[in-house]
DNA sequence: GATGTTGTTGCAACCAATTGCAACTACCTT
DNA sequence: AAGGTAGTTGCAATTGGTTGCAACAACATC
């Protein structure tokens, strides 16, 4: 909380509270979905002080935005291990997929391309297994 | 071209002038630059036109769809062989990326997680070789 | 070639997200 | 504790993209 200000940026008390927010979520939650928590304490905050408050989180790495297909961008705090999601097409779930799995790709495009690629929190879409088996 | 007719869309001139302008774009293209070129052949034809053409021919696999992060999606004609795009956070630029290199991610997500991973045109976000050695 | 049906279009309204700007306030300096 | 300043906020306007709807036109049928 306070590694706002160590970093130059100033605490305020509606960035306090987006901050709070976003922690006690459980898994992804929307701009909006903060916002409207936001204003239930602290009424006239508007949703483009929580658009830049999302930036500003991650560009820190605080938190990391993904686009898990469903016409807004789901946030999330970035604890611990890196993971992605990979998003079923047809059925619409979410389930996670381990960094691990990403690591020989990084490896790969470090040596063929001299890419760092960051690969924070992707979403893969496809056919997930129950989907395909009904697929007859 | 009659191919949209054959999945039983109508092949209206809007259509076909969309198609031919993305055809005739070398590499990607926005859809508001697809409108720019249509509207001075076909001055009354809306962007919302565009967009659904667009809507279709990604869903038949004509073209495919990325974000480069430039703020507004770009489009391309799917021919051949699958790429990807490697898009570096200081310089701006992309460079293709093989379909090749991600095979065995796809592989391996198949393998664990019984997951079909589409990945039909990703663009993955990074430093590039040239950015990173200007780094000391 | 005229007729009917159903997919398609243009328009306007809408949605998620971003931005310009003047008023404000967190924080540093004294 | 008061004052100055640069970062931040709320508001309104804007952007890229989507959607509902009535008018329209592509295509099949006669």
């Amino acid at each position: 909380m306070e590694s706002l200000r160590e970093v130059g940026y100033r605490l305020t008390p509606q960035r306090m509270l987006i901050i709070s927010i976003i922690h006690g979520a459980k898994g992804h939650i929307s701009a909006e979905a903060i916002h409207e928590q936001v204003v239930e304490q602290y009424p006239y905050v508007d949703i483009s002080t929580v658009y830049r408050t999302l930036q500003i989180l991650k560009k820190l790495r605080l938190v990391s935005e993904t686009d898990l297909g469903g016409g807004r961008v789901e946030y999330e705090v970035t604890e611990g291990v890196r993971h992605h999601h990979l998003v079923c097409r047809q059925c619409g779930h979410t389930f996670p997929m381990d960094d691990e799995l990403m690591e020989p790709l990084r490896a790969r495009l470090l040596k063929k391309h001299g890419f760092q690629a960051d690969m924070e929190h992707f979403a893969i879409f496809g056919v997930c297994q129950r989907c395909a088996g009904e697929d007859s």
